[in-house]
DNA sequence: CGTTCAGTTGACTAAGGTCAATTCCCGTGG
DNA sequence: CCACGGGAATTGACCTTAGTCAACTGAACG
């Protein structure tokens, strides 16, 4: 759990109190690989914080899944869109290895923004740092070829290349596993 | 400034109190057009919003301009990426009309997130709502094909057919304007 | 050993990009 | 009122790159 408090201590800094009152509201799972804490149709409630895993989120049409993210350890991992609207998941979230999170209700949230305004700071930051992640990726799609995107992954995060099957590489990337291969031969 | 108070107020309400020092904290400028809010290398410090106009926000490569999004009037609008990071913009905003905005200061709102909770979780909720709009585009680009990207702006957005230039809207839907020119032909 | 599945390779197709020529539209000045 | 100029939009010919489909390789595992 300490993960979690130095996570948050990148953003701001918690009381005690408001730690532990927000340490009362997590509840630890075990996620053994390959099983889902996200469905598509279902409606995400939760926020959840990665101790310890790997996770896919993606969805899944035609038979062909499209992958939009990983999620790795010390990763906030949610439908951050199905939590905030309510709305079903059009998306999986599922695990790659056996995994230990910790969730967190939204209801609990909700209450802990009302109780503490350090929290709903906090809640605040990480929206904030929610919103960076995807404008960055959206720009990658924007002004990037594939194979940029390729090897700006190579060039800056290297855990996905050695986590993460090169079929789900290409998924992430928006290619076909066929290309993905070309791309890898052809530097 | 009214526009301001009833947006807010789509997302949760605030005291007279609350309004009134944030009101203070809004200046009013007059924009005309085809002049630049902001410039590229430029820190954002602020956020406006629009009461009346239209704006582009984009980037430009080797003499191409590539448009990641328009504002109209109600929206936001701001690096919120350079506003948030204060880091130099990579982007120009540049005004499309004569128009009329108001901004506030990035120091001033941090003050008032200090002074009202309920401004803080404003700030909460915006940065949420802009988080879903972002990955919205997102989606757009993973899921969908030029076609189907123009396709779904002419269902849904009539907004930006009727006021912008079709080579600007090939921008930002990630072509070039002689294929969205094809695109239209063969439909 | 075979089975399986990720990864590669090859031949071909489809779709967007490039470059250049042409047409359309609209405002301005004679 | 018409002619002209200039930028937007269209069209055509050709190029580049990713997708498709199918065959093949190679490593992991029983």
């Amino acid at each position: 759990m300490d993960t979690i408090r130095t996570y948050f201590n990148s953003f701001i800094t918690l009381s005690d109190t408001e730690w532990s009152d927000f340490k009362k509201c997590l509840s630890q799972k075990l996620v053994e690989q390959k099983s889902f804490i996200l469905k598509k149709g279902e409606v995400c409630s939760y926020l959840a914080f990665i101790e310890n895993g790997l996770f896919r989120f993606y969805n899944m049409e035609d038979g062909e899944e499209k992958i939009t993210s990983f999620f790795f350890s010390g990763d906030f991992i949610s439908n951050y869109r199905s939590f905030l609207t309510g709305l079903p998941s059009k998306h999986f979230i599922e695990s790659m290895q056996d995994s230990v999170i910790y969730k967190i209700d939204k209801k609990d949230l909700l209450a802990l923004y009302d109780k503490h305004q350090n929290l709903e700071r906090l809640g605040r930051l990480i929206a904030e740092n929610l919103y960076l992640n995807v404008a960055k990726r959206l720009d990658s799609f924007l002004f990037d070829s594939p194979k940029q995107r390729y090897e700006d992954l190579v060039r800056r995060n290297s855990k996905l290349l050695e986590a993460i099957p090169q079929y789900m590489l290409a998924s992430y990337l928006g290619i076909k596993p066929e290309t993905l291969s070309r791309i890898r031969a052809r530097k």
